[in-house]
DNA sequence: AAATCCGGAGAACAGTTGTTAACTGGATGA
DNA sequence: TCATCCAGTTAACAACTGTTCTCCGGATTT
């Protein structure tokens, strides 16, 4: 029952739209804190000042990319590291699930690599945020695996970390494979593959 | 035996250090791909055109900045990795090592965090490639280790990566932690180090 | 039908940028 | 000692930046 947006509101949107996709353009060759105001609205076609309209900054444009980049990805994470046969089967449906992802949206991953670390704080404050959500989701999907038995909260988010990250890793690895050929991104998947499987290993038989 | 350099020589790299220095500091509140040659020179105390006389641009300074970061690091990782009496020692001393290193270069370690993933291609290839090689220097470390006994080498190289990005997420959190309480840099030790050992008991128990 | 709202346009502001060219003056080497 | 070199300077260039204020005209509300 979603509310039809007036003819108003829904250009704004529309425009709104343009904005983030112009940006997240340019951002493929730039940092965050390199792009200029007058860049995105010349390249939406419209002019500087229509930006006020719409965000108060660069950067409060950058953290609604994040949004958008992130955002819709949880229940994705939640039902990968969910239920599986086998943790092979597991570890092979999350490194599915990167590559298709990194393949649909290069530049929004692009985007999310770049900034985590990048020049402009209130950006890498939503990254952190949104990072140290999908982990504690993680965390808790791994709390249900009967293998969890006898791990405490701090271990486990521990773990939960250390899978986020290496998925981070592993999608950034994927984003250079794909001007490369079908050989390169195969050699990332495998290796991604055994590193998943190591760290599996090493939960299995933690703590020692 | 090293000659000493003459006055105009020693004055020149005087300012080129300078322009280095000025660089790294400007870069902990952005990024590279935003940093301006006139911005360094005046932060240095020169002629904007001064600048040309050490380098073509700021990307060929940014890759500078990278062999000062991570040139002399060589050393001490194949020191560290290598020769422990136990692996709990050495995932010590690695921890140690990182604090030690972020503690001692916060700028340096910012710029190689921001910058790998960051918009100025150049310097992006030049991290990759001192990554890789410490990944390769990792990986002989290892080879040394009687537990490596049937690993092949794609198995090495490939935990060699996993413990080099390990470092670098270690490094980050570090990073972040120092503006943070005694407390804080603590528990990022502790959670650095259950990851390492995490891996560590991964590798032992490979390939399952 | 009339009044209000509001996304976008236009013009102008002072300040910034990278790059060029020609020059200066102290160090260097014959 | 004298000619050469070369790190750094000065001046000028067109192009660009973020931000303000004023205005327009179609959508919205009364």
């Amino acid at each position: 029952m979603s509310h039809t947006l007036g003819i108003r509101q829904a250009q704004k949107q529309k425009t709104r739209q343009a904005l983030l996709d112009a940006a997240l353009g340019l951002l493929e060759e730039q940092s965050l804190s390199s792009l200029g105001l007058r860049e995105v609205t010349r390249a939406v076609g419209v002019a500087p000042t229509a930006f006020y309209r719409h965000f108060r900054s660069i950067a409060d444009l950058g953290v609604a990319l994040v949004e958008e980049a992130l955002g819709s990805l949880h229940p994705m994470i939640r039902t990968t590291v969910s239920a599986a046969d086998s943790s092979e089967e597991r570890i092979a449906r999350a490194i599915e699930l990167i590559a298709g992802h990194v393949d649909g949206y290069p530049a929004h991953v692009r985007f999310i690599a770049r900034e985590r670390h990048g020049g402009v704080q209130p950006v890498r404050d939503a990254i952190r945020d949104q990072l140290a959500r999908f982990a504690e989701e993680v965390k808790g999907e791994l709390a249900k695996d009967p293998e969890s038995e006898g791990w405490n909260d701090d271990d486990l988010l521990m773990l939960a970390h250390l899978y986020v990250d290496q998925m981070l890793i592993t999608a950034s690895l994927f984003l250079e494979a794909l001007e490369g050929t079908e050989e390169d991104r195969e050699r990332v998947a495998q290796v991604a593959t055994r590193q998943m499987r190591l760290i599996s290993i090493g939960r299995h038989h933690w703590p020692g």
